[in-house]
DNA sequence: ACAAGCATACCAACCGTTCGGTATGTTTCA
DNA sequence: TGAAACATACCGAACGGTTGGTATGCTTGT
């Protein structure tokens, strides 16, 4: 019997391997349209493999959105904005980050977790939270910031950091559904331009001293 | 034999049935989670009668992004602030009745053609386009106030009336994102509330008169 | 030796689709 | 006028393939 390798470790046991597929399928097809067979396949692993460490299919859905979390999260910490000193430096250089990679195809640039909330928030609740904690966990990351900024600017608005937050949130998956509809990048990088335009418009406000932050 | 009613048209036919249903059910459940069987329940017709009017679930999904296009431009056309003199009121006047209809359960105000693009642009491409014509040619109609707007207030933007126009929709389908996210309004309000705030500042920007659109 | 990690084989339910059939118009033409 | 010929709308059982999930056994590292 040719069976062929075995337990070779070449990159990552069978439950990251999956989590890693799940990402990529699903990003393509969808959660609902994506079988476990097609997770298995792209895994190279086998049903046994899957149900050994996925108690059912939601369970793996919950999973995926738990490592989308994780995996994001220590890519955003890294990413170089981080190291400006001015906050508001560091929200436009955050902006200017995610334009920076809505780069190739869809599947590769949009959002896991925005995508299965979509999908599944009526059928899959558990699912449903995963996702949500992962967006609105994101979100929070970026109020430290806009909070400085419009303490160092001495800006008085009716909104709050949160939700600017979750508005920058809000267009980057706007952006991504009419990227998805179009196929092409034009339409999401114009629109998160707009969400740029909005932040220059809102930090220049209240009695601005000089013009910061506008065009490139 | 209690063949209940025969061919009167009462109450729409088997066709409109089932878009209506389409309508409903795929915004609550997605589409590849919806089944023929569900479809054809909440139409109260067989299966038979899916398929004589629809090739494939598939032709469904197409026929229904059409039938939501035709629906929402009519609703759209017939809502009030199209009575407006300004075209920047109009305007505003669409955002406020697209944050007045965010209404109920995210099933009731959400986009289909927006949920149904993020599902399946890549595995059914003929429901894609269906989706996009639908999205974009939304926007379409925002152009000219936009454009009109501009030129009233002589504004020389780098951005485009359509990108704006684009944009707003973006801001809406994000926004629903976080509504179903949620569970609640409260995130996808406050982000149609920046999309306000952003349309003002554009508005009052190159050498205002006035400060027209502020607030409430 | 033994449990964790994984593979093979299998199942019942469900999926989209097909198809033979009926009931009710609509058109044609003597 | 009227009846044959055809078209449209719909029904519902059945089909083959796929689905998520299970039962069980082999293979490793410790």
């Amino acid at each position: 019997m040719p069976r062929p390798a075995k337990h070779h470790p070449e990159r990552g046991d069978a439950r990251t391997r999956l989590l890693n597929a799940a990402r990529d399928v699903v990003r393509a097809k969808g959660f609902a349209a994506t079988s476990v067979d097609d997770l298995c396949k792209a895994a190279g692993v086998t049903k046994g493999a899957f149900f050994h460490h996925f108690e059912t299919k939601e369970a793996l859905g919950v999973a995926a959105a738990a490592y989308w979390a994780e995996t994001t999260s220590a890519f955003f910490a890294n990413a170089p904005y981080h190291r400006l000193d001015d906050p508001l430096d560091r929200l436009f250089g955050y902006v200017e980050f995610r334009k920076a990679i809505i780069d190739g195809d869809p599947a590769e640039f949009t959002c896991l977790v925005g995508t299965m909330t979509q999908e599944v928030y009526g059928s899959h609740p558990a699912i449903r939270d995963a996702c949500a904690a992962s967006i609105f966990g994101h979100a929070a990351t970026l109020e430290p910031d806009i909070a400085a900024a419009m303490a160092a600017r001495g800006i008085e608005a009716d909104w709050t950091p949160a939700s600017l937050a979750r508005h920058t949130q809000a267009v980057l998956q706007g952006a991504f559904i009419l990227a998805k509809a179009t196929g092409g990048r034009e339409d999401a990088l114009d629109s998160v331009d707009h969400l740029k335009r909005y932040l220059t418009l809102l930090f220049s406000q209240p009695r601005s001293k000089g013009n910061p932050h506008d065009g490139r």
